[in-house]
DNA sequence: GCTGAAATTCTGGAGTG
DNA sequence: CACTCCAGAATTTCAGC
């Protein structure tokens, strides 16, 4: 990766997992001013190292008390098929669109009220895919041992 | 959810999608002062509504070329097994693990520097699961579309 | 990338309904 | 009890070097 040093990957490292760090703590462990470190982030930001940041919530406190793993299997490929999943994206249940190898192409993660919002969101899914999509293979998540970098048992140890 | 109202609920929706939002800011959002909000925030970190706080991070930037997504199918249940998943949430590798139902029982999502990496990491995984292991499927994650509750081409930084 | 000063935010305690 | 207000502390921000 050009024009990224040590410290820069230090900075993300640390932000991965304390994504609420203050520029001046920041700065003391990687031993640079906090204007210096505000100037990497900037950088880090344009370049897209860093796309964005987030709180790890427990779903149930927003009344989500089903988390559930999608796997689609897709028939044919092309751009209209990253289209729609990108419309799905932009929904207020979905948590993460991953596009894969394998015996399925896409993978979603998102969380519902209940069972019938899942029913829902599915049949949405496989409407708007129609003919490119072939099957949905969904799994209940019922424990998060780890989640976007932050362990269960790091902090507010509810459910361990 | 008890001792959970509405205006919890937003400043953890807004929580999830900017991460660094100030608390000013989230306080102009949803009527409160500052001091209110920062009272709610360790109220939701104290409950474990709120788990930690991360960066996205594109991995290519520290190196890791290959994001994996693994399903393993386990044999038995146990709290065996718990523990040892524990052991590799804590690996830098690891972004997220999940326990799931259906026809795989876990689901592991990590990032590597090349092949050998991930190939090492199935190793050590086959091997501290041992008998409790049947098969573990994997498959590259090529194209992320959302992630954490950030979706790829937004910018959803600080201020958005 | 640093400094230094100004603007903004954060923080804890006292006071109010 | 949760909220606001307020003053001091800390952080952020921006200019200039």
């Amino acid at each position: 990766m050009p024009g990224i040093d040590e410290k820069d990957r230090e900075i993300l490292r640390i932000l991965r997992k304390e994504g609420r760090i203050t520029l001046t703590e920041l700065g003391r462990r990687v031993n640079l001013s906090p204007a210096s470190v505000k100037n990497r982030l900037e950088k880090l930001e344009k370049l897209g190292a860093i796309k964005g940041y987030s709180a790890v919530v427990d779903p149930a406190f927003l009344d989500k008390y089903v988390k559930v793993l999608f796997l689609l299997k897709l028939r044919v490929e092309g751009p209209d098929i990253d289209l729609i999943l990108q419309k799905f994206a932009a929904y207020e249940n979905v948590e993460s669109i991953f596009r894969t190898s394998g015996r399925t192409q896409a993978v979603i993660i998102a969380e519902f009220e209940d069972m019938d919002g899942m029913k829902a969101f599915a049949s949405r899914l496989r409407r708007a895919l129609g003919n490119s999509l072939e099957y949905i293979e969904w799994s209940a998540i019922y424990d998060v041992l780890k989640e976007c970098w932050v362990e269960a048992g790091k902090r507010g140890g509810r459910w361990t």
